[in-house]
DNA sequence: CGGTCGTCCACAT
DNA sequence: TGGACGACCG
């Protein structure tokens, strides 16, 4: 869902763009995205559990359209779900249950049309689909990491430490997780829209040294995010005017004050979401995520002093290094728990150096034959 | 004015 | 599914 209206209001600090001005650049790419878009073509063989490759030549198109810019696409994959939003899974389950027994029904009657409609509102991503797609990439020698929770923080860590200097995703949510330049709405012309974090300050209208990230993310969580429902009648607009009068940092008295300042005696700001409140700004925060360089398992950004993983479950569970590394590799269904792989980036090298080793012999060979 | 709720659209041909 | 866009409500 993202945060609601997120991306017009960011209208002063976005632009239109186009992948040629990237030339070089690496780009951490929502694998999600692309799957979702790409299981529309092929909805009814998928839901009926037919074979097909829609979805896979998609995606792959679009790795190409980046290629073909001279931009190196590393795609990033969800992986286990957070323990908060195990609740939301259940319910999406139950919905797309309900639409594929109603698209069946359709199709029994003849109603290609309509039943055409219904697969494609109850197309699910598997675990099974991305591992399709990441073969493919792999046969490609096109990057991967599939994040130890959300894929949203993981593409947020590879742009914030450097190593994408570029996100390319559908979800506003990305800006929230501190991204520094994000691609939205990536057309087949490589057009899209840019958001830039330099430039949040003239959606919020303020000047760049008035401007507080910090401000700007509990913004958006009292608007309403994935992790936290908003109070009724509060969006955008109104938690902007909020924060900008605000200066206090200790959210839990300022909270308090909102039904006065917003002169909305009628809304009731309990512990409970108070709380909530917390909680959703460290999931933003403090998520888990997978250091590519280093090959461990983090938070998005360093915990304050004293705190540890353990502060913070409602962030990830804690699974330990090298779970991690197998889970980013792809060896792991994180649906299931099952090892589906034995990928491993260390003896591709060594294979690669075998290849290598075996065409030097070769033309070492040809070489002492012709003389 | 700002918030909420509904409807349409995506893919690819 | 989720975002965009237009219509209605406080």
């Amino acid at each position: 869902m993202g945060i609601q209206g997120l991306l017009p209001f960011l209208k002063k600090a976005s632009r239109e763009a186009n992948l040629r001005e990237f030339r070089h650049y690496t780009a951490a790419v929502d694998a999600y995205c692309w799957l979702h878009k790409g299981a529309f073509s092929c909805a009814d063989k998928l839901v009926r559990g037919e074979p097909t490759n829609g979805y896979v030549m998609y995606v792959m198109k679009q790795v190409n359209l980046l290629l073909n810019n001279d931009i190196k696409p590393i795609l990033v994959f969800d992986g286990c779900n957070l323990p908060s939003k195990a609740l939301t899974e259940t319910k999406r389950r139950e919905i797309r249950e309900r639409n594929r027994k109603r698209a069946k029904d359709l199709l029994r009657q003849g109603k290609t049309r309509e039943a055409k409609e219904c697969f494609q509102r109850c197309v699910d991503i598997t675990s099974e689909m991305a591992a399709e797609v990441i073969n493919a990439c792999r046969a490609r020698n096109i990057d991967i990491i599939v994040a130890p929770y959300e894929a949203d923080a993981q593409l947020a860590y590879l742009n914030l430490s450097g190593i994408a200097q570029l996100v390319i995703t559908e979800d506003s949510d990305l800006v929230l997780f501190g991204c520094k330049a994000i691609l939205f709405k990536m057309d087949n012309n490589g057009g899209c829209v840019l958001v830039e974090q330099e430039k949040l300050h003239h959606s919020m209208n303020v000047p760049r040294d008035k401007f507080s990230f910090d401000k700007f993310r509990n913004m958006c969580i009292l608007s309403g995010c994935d992790y936290l429902p908003s109070l009724h009648g509060i969006g955008l607009a109104k938690a902007c005017k909020f924060f900008s009068v605000i200066s206090n940092p200790d959210i839990h008295s300022v909270l308090c004050k909102l039904p006065s300042y917003l002169k909305m005696p009628q809304l009731e700001v309990t512990q409970e979401y108070r709380d909530g409140f917390i909680k959703a700004r460290n999931t933003f925060l403090y998520q888990l995520v997978f250091d590519p360089i280093d090959r461990i398992l983090r938070p998005l950004n360093d915990y304050p002093d004293g705190n540890e993983a353990e502060d913070f479950p409602y962030a990830g569970k804690f699974i330990g290094h090298k779970q991690a590394l197998q889970i980013a590799l792809g060896n792991v269904n994180v649906q299931t728990g099952e090892i589906v792989n034995h990928f491993s980036p260390d003896t591709s090298k060594v294979f690669d150096f075998l290849i290598f080793l075996h065409y030097a012999l070769c033309f070492a060979l040809y070489e002492c034959w012709i003389y």
